[in-house]
DNA sequence: GTGAAAGCGCTAACAC
DNA sequence: GTGTTAGCGCTTTCAC
């Protein structure tokens, strides 16, 4: 299964060639300094002619680093890898990515043998750092990075009082202001679809939800939250329950913006006008929203600058192998896009 | 830039701790054959108690394979990235390749300068194997891949004489099946939207179209074919300009579905029905559409199978590196879901 | 400025 | 069965 490919031209042959000794066509393939301009012409023609290409094993074990780093999803659903969220988030790491000369390898961990692979493959040194996407609460993975003292970066934590390095939205602050702006606008009845609540996140976005309610002195009545799980389907679902609660209701904070759409529908079918009858905001993890209905007003969160937080904790970490863990938390916006 | 972690015990230490020799350690990590089971137990416990994990670039050195294959998706627009036609792919690549115990590494490559670390990155022999998706006509990739001996396969391929391994759809016939179905239908005026006809896949397709209406005795328009890029938006334009020119046209193949989904929407804008009026059929390369309009008829790509016989190709490759290109062709399949 | 030599941690062939 | 040894191809002192 995959033996060494025949006929790779080595360093040393280079050297021989172009008649120098191994350790200067080392330093041109470097860049290092140091080498007679003159010389380095002679390597580089001769590299040129034998087509060499470094063996990257060699490189990596011979002291320096892989240049790679490790993109992992745990998900075992593998839908979220079609959301603009995630395309969106792995752009931006790209771009971040991109002076610094290392590979983004993208890896999927659905299963615990993908899981145990992963994390041989990674401790065995061949990746320099990993980040990790929409890590689960209960997921033991980042502790083993961790362990490993491999440079590790999550997008999103697991809980309150997560330690291994994060990036995350300001979760609470947007539901707040989201809720707040429903409330300024003269809505009254405001109901919440959130997500499970076994996530960090979904937490977050409820609690935030309370916090503007605290605020506004209103009161907080658990009849007005329906839990869903970020999907459309669940938001549906959810809303005809909570329009079935309370008639009245004349807001709406969803999860996420596909759990917007969904109560959209379930609106629309209940025969309520929106935004006029019925002002929904949803979280726009997923833009998706933005095809199927455009002019929702959504808080609005930085991706561009979550993926580029995560690679600057991510470097900061490898040049420091042994420092503390780092915790950045973006703001997030209200974008207003109809009157709610 | 990421050195080597710390304290990382090695193959020695562990032969040193468990009293034995290195060539016995390295037979009971790699569980061969031939080790007194007290010995292998004593062992265990030494990699155990020393938290021991195996250097992979030592391995892949010392002569064994890397155990890893590669994803490429040469795309400009990340958008194809949020396609459920790419996660089902993906998917069905990651399954099959567990049985294999080898990593999948997805990467992205943009622009020329991630298109040249990750030549780099291949022809260093940090994977044994690359898989291509959505290759474009005049990408010289695979070529260099091939010409650096490493096994690769193509999902599609760039031209109607393809020589690198691949794996493609039935795009003629599946496009014939189409139309020819719309024809015993007594669908008469039968226009098209292509995609653009610098992909073989689109001529393929377009192919086809012609090909059933030849069949039938029918003669070919050109007025009755429109060009688009596969994107919704396109579709949209297009079957305008089509319905302008053709105002009794009664059926349409589409490129993809999105493009259908498109389609659909400027006939209904154009006061159509659908399908009484007029009949629409698209290539589910994107099944976006079932969300949109569940009820589509469209070509059904075996995209599951796809994924296998990639692999399939690839492993077979890997068995036999200097074995000649393979090429599969999966049949497609006419999914009527409305009467057209 | 450049060459020689000492590893990096592992596998595999060969002794015993 | 198990220990020993010779590399795998590169980086990196350390002399010159």
């Amino acid at each position: 299964m995959g033996r060494r490919r025949p006929g790779t031209p080595t360093l040393e042959e280079v050297a021989a060639r172009a008649g120098v000794g191994r350790g200067t066509v080392s330093r041109v393939i470097n860049n290092a300094a140091g080498v007679k301009e003159s010389t380095r012409e002679v390597v580089q023609r001769a590299i040129q002619e034998l087509g060499y290409v470094p063996n990257l094993a060699a490189r990596s074990l011979a002291g320096r680093s892989t240049d790679a780093v490790a993109l992992v999803l745990t998900e075992p659903d593998w839908r979220v890898f079609a959301e603009p969220f995630f395309s969106e988030i792995v752009r931006s790491l790209g771009d971040a990515l991109t002076d610094t000369g290392m590979q983004l390898m993208l890896t999927l961990v659905r299963s615990d043998t993908e899981r145990k692979r992963f994390l041989e493959y990674a401790r065995g040194g061949r990746v320099d750092g990993v980040l990790l996407l929409s890590v689960h609460a209960g997921d033991r993975l980042p502790d083993m990075l961790a362990e490993a003292r491999l440079p590790t970066v999550m997008l999103g934590r697991r809980s309150g009082d997560e330690y291994v390095s994060y990036v995350d939205a300001d979760n609470v602050g947007g539901a707040r202001s989201a809720v707040s702006h429903l409330l300024a606008r003269g809505r009254r009845a405001i109901a919440t679809i959130t997500g499970p609540q076994d996530m960090y996140v979904a937490q977050c976005r409820l609690r935030g939800y309370q916090d503007a309610l605290a605020l506004a002195g209103s009161t907080y009545e658990e009849s007005l939250v329906a839990e869903g799980d970020f999907t459309e389907d669940s938001g549906r679902r959810a809303m005809a329950e909570l329009l079935d609660r309370h008639p009245e209701i004349d807001g709406v904070l969803a999860a996420s913006d596909t759990t917007a759409v969904g109560a959209l529908h379930a609106l629309r079918t209940a025969g309520r006008r929106v935004p006029e009858d019925v002002a929904v905001i949803g979280f726009d993890d997923f833009p998706l929203a933005q095809r199927t209905a455009p002019r929702l007003t959504t808080v609005r969160q930085p991706l561009e600058e979550m993926g580029r937080a995560m690679i600057r904790l991510l470097l900061e970490d490898m040049e420091e192998p042994s420092a503390a863990y780092r915790h950045v938390i973006l703001r997030t916006e209200l974008q207003v896009r109809e009157s709610a």
